[in-house]
DNA sequence: GTTTTTCATGCAACTTGGTTGCAAAAGTTT
DNA sequence: AAACTTTTGCAACCAAGTTGCATGAAAAAC
C-alpha cells in the first residue's frame, strides 16, 4: 500500500489519467481498503464525493486499466486496484473469494488462476475465478 | 435436452417443486435454450408469463437447486438448469464463457473447473470460473 | 495574464433489472 | 361444495448505477 498523495498522482499519470483531487481520493480509498470495493462501499468512505463522480472515476480507471472490475455474486460490481505499474495487461491474475457471511471480497494473491484450454476459435480477453463461501474470520467467529 | 412436458414435471417433482403450468414452461425454456438465461431473455421467450412470475420461478428453482445462478459481467444474473437428476450438489462444475459481442453466455461442458488450494480456514461453497471474450460464432462473423 | 476552450463535478432525473403488496384465480383439503 | 392454501398478474416499488445539464476548475491559446 502507498501512503503519500504524490504516489497516487504518479500512479494516475502512469495510466494516462489526469490526476484531479477526486481521482486521487478514489485511488487512495481503493488502495487503503486492500480489497475490491463496490461503488457503494466507496460512497461510504468518501462522503464528500457524489456517487456519480465516484462512478465516473471508476469507469475511467477501468478504461485505462488502473482497476479491473469483478462480479462476485453480491449485486454490486467491485473494483480492484491493479498494482502493476504499467498500464498493460494484468500480470497478477489471482483467485477471489467472496464471503457469504460478511459480504466482503478478498484477493487470494498467493493463488494464481489455473489456466484452461478453450475450445477452438474462442478468444479469451479476461478470466475470473471466484470462490464463494465463508472466510477465515467469519468461520472463527461462529 | 428433454422433449416432453411430462419429463419437466418429473424433474420438478424430483426437486420438491410443485409442478404448475408456468413452472414447467420456465424449466422447458431454460432447457431448450441450452445456455444460461437471464430473466430478461426468458421474458422474451415466454410472452404469456409476467416477469414477476418468471422471477419467482427462478428464485424457487434456485432454492431447490434446480438451477444455479451465475454472474457473467453483463448486468443480469443468468440461470442454468442443473442436469443432475438429484437435488444434491452439482457434479457438473464447468467453465462458462461470456461473449462480449453477442452478450450470450455459454457452458463449456467439456471444460471442468480446475481446482485450487484455498488458504487455511476458508470454506468454499461454490466456485465460478468465467472467461470473457469473443465466441467462435462472433469471431467468424468479423 | 487574461480570454477561450476543454474537462470535471454535483445535483437531480432517469434507466435498468429485479422484487413486493395485493387482489383475483387456480389448486387442495376436508 | 366450502374452507383454505398456493400461485399468478398487475402495478407499484426499490436499489444500483448512469446521464443531462448547468456550474466550476483547469489547461491552452492568445
Amino acid at each position: 500500500m502507498m501512503s503519500h498523495k504524490k504516489e497516487y498522482l504518479l500512479l494516475l499519470d502512469d495510466h494516462g489519467i489526469r490526476p484531479t483531487a477526486n481521482r486521487i481520493l478514489v485511488a487512495e480509498a481503493l488502495d487503503r481498503a486492500g480489497r475490491p470495493m463496490s461503488l457503494m462501499e466507496l460512497e461510504d468512505r468518501l462522503l464528500t464525493l457524489d456517487k456519480s463522480s465516484i462512478s465516473r472515476c471508476l469507469t475511467l480507471f477501468k478504461e485505462n486499466h488502473l482497476v479491473h472490475a469483478l462480479e462476485d455474486g453480491s449485486d454490486a460490481v467491485r473494483y480492484e486496484l491493479c498494482h502493476s505499474r504499467s498500464h498493460h495487461e494484468d500480470d497478477d491474475q489471482h483467485v477471489h473469494f467472496y464471503c457469504e457471511k460478511c459480504h466482503r471480497t478478498f484477493c487470494l494473491h498467493e493463488t494464481p488462476i489455473p489456466s484452461i484450454d478453450l475450445p477452438d476459435d474462442y478468444v479469451a480477453l479476461s478470466v475470473n475465478y471466484m470462490v464463494k463461501g465463508i472466510c477465515a474470520a467469519c468461520k472463527s467467529k461462529s
